[in-house]
DNA sequence: TATCTCAACCTTTTT
DNA sequence: GGTTGAGATA
């Protein structure tokens, strides 16, 4: 968790002098140093991948600090993730000296204005304590107004209608307008649901992830003297991987920047990867025309890979045909020759790459951290965990479901949600029968619709259960005993130390009695889970230098992805999808699933722009390495539960070949006329099953009709995979789950492993233990003491898992 | 009202 | 392969 101060102090004097202007700028290239030095007025960074864009950037605000152009809290710093955060945070400081990055604003769009809103929230009608929903718990709302407009949730998604209502939003387009503006069925639905979503999140007093940047710039146009305080506060601003702004954030740095024009932005249009979620390329093309005195420096020279490599790389790039130009160079090694395998499956794939894998730590002497598979899609992260697994090579996956992603962790904080802000009707909604306490959908329903006709929120509601028309006396009385139990939550919010709280949350509601009852591997993780969010919000709210309340950690909580985690220090190979690789650069790095309708993914393949990003994605994919790249591709791809044989990627036809090895050393034949027309090939479910092809249209036959609509998120319907296929293959028979028997345990035992039994001692890093379900592993990592002890164990069976020697029951073997 | 079973449908990418 | 929704049953 970072730390921030609402009022700093900061013109006492850092714990060492500040270094001379002239040391901060010291390994900087002209060109860098041009970028840090030029603190008068706007700066546009336009800088490729490698370049030490970011680098640069750290040393201007050094720079700043250190000439005394600015106190440090007079600094605003916006990056993308909080890990780039917490890096720059550790950058300055040893520039800079001490720990003065804590003056400093430096975080993402999103947890900069949530504590901006958290301050403010009174102007705009909210208490400090609102909840903020994420895409989940968003789609949960839509979801609930979409029955009571009777939307039919086949025909048009929640998912979907809040893509649109978000979409609209990031444009800042209010309800009104946007029904104005709606054209066909979908956007029309969208339109009604609109207005009803947002008075939903403002009744509950919560906001979604939009509403963090939207709400700011109301404040800040309806305010303008609060405004003025903002502008006076960050004298400078900066903002990084300008190219994946939104309208909203555009906005938003526009109203913050204007005063004093101090605004030093750096991106690079080519690594532009997040269109599909509103981000907006011209922001980073018009800034000279919003700021025609800005000073523009170019960084073309790559410092991270190899001539191939960067080679291969403007080869991708040049492909696109909207790109400004740019001469990307680099002083480094020729390096070696970029290496393409095929594969007959994603199996195969996998094992494929985790041969060259451990051959490049045993034969080249790297280490797994230096390794990283990339993929495009998350769910391709199995079958490369699998074949990892097998050989004990270790990894770690960034991305994926988040710890706090995981539902018992997501129902535990509903219910501390709801403790600190009461009107919050979407937690309630989610926790009312959970666990299981017979209020069934039908009284909820009542219920809500109640409480809607008579303008109160659900909590409300619950107060005046009595006066509920139509409830029955058996959900009246279960319905008190819920609001009996989270009215002694909402009372000891104010006072109790929020780890108490958490604690009889989490005994008191029955969570984790519920994971007591029926003893499998996956309640025993759930427990674990519990414990250490219980054991997470103690040590947040412990620490002097946070806001240390409840719902200061739920906010925070809520922006936290786990790309964020702790742990970089560990010797791991890093898995994780081609999104999440932005900003890093590994040795080696492989580019998987190069296939047609993986990467570009299908529904991009047909559409030039979509296309043109999944081309920037590969770009940007192929620059994180810095001296050994693998691009990959399998023949056939389990997909929906079917294998279907898969083409390779165009992007590999697009490289220069004469880059390329294949691996068996021979150069790489590309299939330039892969595209041309073909005929449609017919499979007979008569051939072998795991070359079973599924019949899709070939690329290009399932365009869009000229003239048609765009269509958003889904395909058109009816034309899936299923429509073709040939009769399903027999279900294959799985191997009995193992499981521990039910009557293993009696309950005597049931208690005594889980409460009496003394946490082991002496146990350490590299020993060999017995867990009674997940078998065999060995201990990688300790952590914690006491009640808190945690040992990370590998387990062969079931991979990687953290466990609390309190509760996992270790037996030390061998 | 809860729980079980079966079938449809599904997958981008994320602050 | 996994999840989610509908329908049947206790």
């Amino acid at each position: 968790m970072q730390t921030y101060r609402l009022a700093p102090d900061d013109r006492a004097k850092p714990a060492s002098s500040p270094p001379a202007a002239d040391e901060v700028l010291s390994g900087l290239n002209p060109e860098q140093r041009e970028a840090a030095a030029a603190t008068d007025g706007p700066v546009l960074i336009i800088a490729g991948p490698g370049s030490g864009k970011t680098r640069a950037l750290t040393h201007r605000i050094a720079y700043l600090v250190a000439t005394g152009k600015a106190r440090p809290s007079q600094v605003l710093a916006i990056t993308f993730t909080n890990k780039a955060a917490r890096e720059m945070r550790e950058r300055v400081d040893r520039l800079v000296g001490g720990d003065i990055s804590r003056y400093m604003t430096i975080g993402t769009f999103h947890a900069t204005f949530a504590r901006v809103l958290r301050r403010e929230a009174e102007a705009l009608g909210y208490t400090p304590d609102f909840s903020i929903y994420d895409t989940d718990d968003s789609q949960r709302a839509v979801r609930q107004l979409m029955e009571s407009y009777h939307i039919d949730p086949k025909q048009f998604t929640p998912r979907a209608m809040l893509g649109l209502i978000s979409s609209a939003k990031n444009r800042l387009v209010g309800p009104s307008e946007y029904a104005r503006l709606a054209v066909g069925a979908a956007q029309e639905k969208a339109a009604k649901l609109y207005p009803a979503y947002q008075d939903l999140l403002r009744k509950s007093n919560a906001m979604d992830f939009d509403d963090l940047l939207l709400r700011p710039i109301d404040l800040f146009r309806n305010h303008p003297e609060v405004l003025d305080r903002y502008r006076e506060r960050w004298r400078f601003v900066h903002v990084d991987e300008y190219q994946d702004t939104n309208h909203a954030q555009y906005v938003l740095t526009k109203l913050l920047a204007d005063g004093h024009r101090n605004l030093c932005v750096v991106g690079d249009d080519a690594q532009s990867i997040y269109a599909f979620r509103g981000a907006d390329i011209s922001n980073i093309l018009s800034f000279q025309r919003d700021y025609p005195e800005a000073t523009t420096v170019r960084l073309e020279q790559n410092y991270r890979s190899s001539k191939s490599i960067v080679r291969l790389a403007d080869g991708i790039i040049r492909n696109n045909t909207k790109q400004l130009e740019k001469n990307l160079w680099t002083d480094n090694d020729e390096g070696e020759p970029i290496l393409v395998l095929e594969a007959l499956s994603e199996k195969d794939e996998a094992q494929k790459v985790e041969r060259r894998i451990r051959d490049l730590c045993v034969r080249r002497g790297l280490r797994y951290r230096d390794i990283a598979v990339l993929y495009r899609t998350n769910a391709q992260s199995r079958s490369m965990e699998e074949a990892l697994r097998r050989e004990d090579v270790p990894y770690r996956i960034v991305g994926g479901v988040s710890f706090y992603q995981r539902r018992e962790i997501k129902d535990a904080l509903a219910y501390m949600r709801l403790a600190v802000n009461p009107h919050d009707s979407g937690s309630l909604r989610r926790i009312m029968n959970v666990p299981v306490r017979g209020i069934g959908d039908k009284s909820q329903d009542l219920l809500f619709a109640w409480a809607e006709r008579a303008g109160l929120s659900a909590w409300e509601a619950l107060q005046r259960i009595d006066e509920v028309s139509d409830l029955g006396s058996r959900a009246v009385r279960t319905m008190t005993a819920f609001r009996d139990l989270v009215a002694g939550f909402i009372e000891a919010a104010p006072t109790a130390p929020a780890g108490d709280l958490a604690r009889r949350i989490v005994n008191e509601t029955g969570l984790m009695h519920e994971l007591l009852r029926e003893q499998t591997l996956e309640n025993l993780v759930r427990r674990e889970n519990l414990e250490e969010l219980v054991s997470a919000i103690q040590s947040f709210t412990e620490d002097p230098d946070t806001e240390s309340t409840l719902s200061a950690f739920l906010q925070e909580v809520s922006l936290l992805t786990d790309a964020d985690e702790r742990g970089t220090g560990d010797d791991k190979v890093t898995l994780m999808t081609l999104h999440a690789s932005k900003g890093l650069e590994f040795a080696a790095v492989f580019v998987t699933g190069l296939e047609e309708g993986l990467f570009p993914l299908s529904g991009a393949a047909q559409n030039p722009e979509d296309l043109e990003e999944e081309r920037r994605l590969f770009y940007v994919g192929t620059t994180r390495a810095e001296r050994l790249l693998y691009l990959t591709y399998a023949r056939s791809r389990y997909r929906y539960g079917e294998q279907e044989s898969a083409v390779r990627s165009r992007f590999l036809d697009e490289l220069d070949p004469s880059l390329l090895r294949t691996e068996t050393g021979d150069p790489f034949a590309s299939r330039p006329d892969r595209f041309a027309p073909r005929p449609a090939v017919k499979y007979d479910t008569l051939a072998p099953d795991y070359f079973r092809a599924s019949l899709r249209p070939e690329p290009g036959v399932g365009a869009r009709k000229p003239g048609a609509p765009p269509t958003f998120g889904r395909g058109t319907p009816g034309l899936g995979a299923g429509a073709l296929r040939g009769p399903a293959p027999a279900p294959r028979r799985l191997p009995e789950e193992e499981r521990p028997r039910r009557d293993a345990y009696d309950e005597d035992e049931t208690r005594r492993i889980v409460y009496d039994e003394e946490p082991p001692s002496a146990l350490a890093t590299g020993m060999r233990v017995e867990h009674s379900l997940f078998g065999e592993g060995k201990i990688i990592a300790m952590e914690g003491s006491g009640a808190q002890a945690k040992a990370t164990v590998f387990f062969p069976e079931v991979g990687q898992k953290k466990l609390m020697l309190r509760l996992a029951n270790l037996r030390r073997i061998g």
